[in-house]
DNA sequence: AGCACGCCGACT
DNA sequence: GTCGGCGTGCTC
């Protein structure tokens, strides 16, 4: 019969299964089965049956045999879009990862009841909307790949003050909108979704926002991937699992600040929102926006390739102080305490500290060695050096998106700064010294980055106060000149064949097996960096130019195919060390 | 994950 | 001779 096989494939971790395998389809089903539906399909043996998505429908099978038929269609839904498919299959082959792992990230678990209503009830028609015409949106909708800084400082929408980047992406992504195209709109956190989300909403393209929250409820996930599904335009937002929403008719895809760790995916095949975003911008041909508070080397690697070009959205600059320390090293010097003085009569003032704990209280009490203080002494102290004035604390335990206008010290930790209406009256990034201190390949850009963005949260009038930091990365915050900071990072990493001028990889598991792996991945162009071994486990780290990256991923698949999946013993005995293979670690040593 | 196939040690 | 250990490989 014409068109009865399907190629589906398997809800399943192990590489052997990570191929497409063909089933007929019975004709009763015809009807129903078609690309991105649900299915369950019979595995080796009758009775046990496994999860699986249709991918295409074909008319001849070149598996040999009898076709086993589909079990059943658990949705009639086309779930998987056939980009969405196209994706996470470039992304598990980036990675030596399986499809189905891209798949769990990017098709949200089913809620029966939602599909039932959905399935019933009207859906919503899109409307046209009108924006004013934006050069950046045009460039994009053309297809260009642009990096750019945001406007540096927030802008009033409504009652509140969001950070000028999120204006910047609502022009943009209304401007695509209007021309009829969807964007994906991917932030490091909630907080910036919530910000993003207020600009959007006073938009012209209000009514096409989809929040695409992977920490919502199920059910809203679902409901959102579903109305992401039907035509377009949509204005997608989320954080890092939005770059794998749904969407046929993409005009354009904007990552903010693609170097935030949030971006970076903790599971299997561990991919950051920006590699996947690379992958989707060649495959869909949208256009693709990096908007980030500074410039990271892997991003000034791409406008040196000559495959990004840069953008100036605002001309406009932060003003800010370098500061040295004065006299002991440990107390506030003298010019940030006065300008925080003044600055306090007429609003909130942000210090921005490594840990509220210690080092605010040491920059206040010269000489004592630091002990841990709890966050209500830290305020009392502060308290102390400006009497009078409310100190209020944001830390991981104590969020706050948004302080309210008036004098108030706000001493948070770096990325835990709450927005001021209007903007802070002052900065003062008092531990720049010690933030520089921590063992990392991305500190100085990381150090860059978190001054960046609290700098932006300051008053467009207000001064930016750097404490104690010298040099090339200090230079760059007070020129604004990132990109040049990122050049010469670059060129460093260059020097050292270090990411990201190279690509690395980590492989742990049996020795034998890492030990094969290294002979094939040599020829391939891998490198060994780094290799341990601790009873009968080996840890391995290569390096590679990443115009290898496709052979050392095919060869890392193969491995896995043969190493892969391991006896799993009754427990409660240890599970068997497995070969298991990670690309692009943060920190690979 | 399961389940068959297949090649070496103790056995009625 | 055979029974069965579990190492290896496959699943349309």
């Amino acid at each position: 019969m014409v068109g009865d096989v399907a190629k589906v494939v398997l809800d399943s971790p192990l590489p052997r299964l990570d191929h497409l395998f063909d089933y007929r389809i019975p004709a009763a089903m015809a009807d129903q089965v078609r690309p991105g539906v649900r299915v369950k399909v019979p595995l080796r043996v009758a009775g046990r049956v496994a999860d699986g998505f249709v991918v295409a429908v074909a008319d001849v099978t070149e598996a040999p045999g009898e076709l086993t038929p589909i079990d059943r269609v658990v949705s009639p839904l086309p779930v998987l879009a056939p980009e969405v498919w196209r994706l996470a299959r470039a992304v598990a082959d980036r990675a030596a990862g399986t499809a189905s792992d891209v798949l769990r990230l990017a098709v949200p678990k089913r809620q029966a009841r939602v599909e039932q209503k959905w399935s019933t009830a009207p859906r919503s028609t899109r409307e046209r909307v009108e924006a004013p015409a934006d050069d950046l949106a045009t460039a994009l909708l053309g297809g260009a790949r642009i990096a750019a800084l945001p406007t540096p400082h927030q802008v009033p929408v409504g009652d509140g003050w969001p950070g000028g980047w999120a204006a910047d992406v609502g022009r943009v992504v209304a401007a695509v909108a209007a021309a009829g195209r969807t964007a994906i709109v991917a932030v490091p956190d909630r907080r910036d979704l919530d910000q993003l989300e207020t600009v959007l909403c006073a938009g012209p393209a209000a009514a096409l926002a989809l929040r695409v929250d992977a920490s919502r409820q199920p059910a809203a996930r679902a409901r959102a991937h579903l109305t992401a599904l039907q035509p377009g335009p949509h204005v997608i937002i989320g954080n890092r699992s939005a770059v794998y929403a749904p969407a046929a008719d993409l005009g354009a895809i904007v990552v903010w600040e693609e170097a935030d760790p949030f971006h970076q995916e903790p599971l299997a095949p561990y991919a950051s929102t920006r590699d996947v975003a690379l992958l989707r911008q060649e495959q869909s041909g949208a256009g693709l926006l990096l908007l980030s508070s500074s410039r990271s080397s892997t991003v000034q690697r791409l406008v040196q390739l000559g495959w990004c070009a840069e953008w100036e959205v605002s001309r406009a600059r932060p003003e800010v102080v370098l500061t040295p320390d004065d006299g002991r090293g440990t107390r506030i010097p003298s010019a940030a305490y006065r300008a925080a003085q003044r600055a306090i009569l007429a609003g909130p003032v942000l210090v921005q500290v490594a840990r509220p704990g210690d080092a605010a209280l040491r920059a206040l009490r010269a000489g004592e060695a630091p002990v841990p203080i709890d966050a209500g002494r830290t305020a009392h102290e502060l308290g102390r050096a400006f009497p009078g004035v409310p100190v209020l604390l944001a830390d991981g335990e104590h969020v706050h998106d948004a302080v309210p206008p008036g004098p108030r010290l706000v001493v948070a930790t770096r990325g835990a700064e709450p927005r001021a209406p209007g903007g802070y009256r002052a900065v003062l990034l008092l531990d720049g010294g010690r933030m520089l201190l921590r063992e990392s390949l991305w500190v100085a850009e990381d150090c860059l980055r978190w001054w960046s963005s609290a700098a932006m949260l300051a008053a467009p009038d207000a001064p930016v106060h750097l404490v104690g930091v010298t040099g090339d990365v200090a230079t760059a915050l007070a020129t604004w000149r990132s990109a040049d900071f990122a050049a010469r990072q670059l060129a460093d990493r260059r020097e050292l064949r270090f990411p990201p001028a190279v690509r690395t990889a980590l492989a742990t598991g049996p020795v034998r097996a890492v030990e094969d792996l290294l002979g094939e991945w040599a020829p391939a162009g891998a490198e060994l960096l780094q290799r341990t071994t601790a009873d009968g486990l080996e840890r391995a780290v290569v390096r590679f130019p990443t115009s290898a990256g496709p052979r050392v991923a095919a060869v890392a698949k193969a491995a896995l195919l043969r190493h892969g999946s391991a006896r799993r013993p009754k427990p409660p005995a240890p599970p068997p060390p497995v070969l298991r293979i990670r690309f692009d670690p943060l920190e690979p040593l």
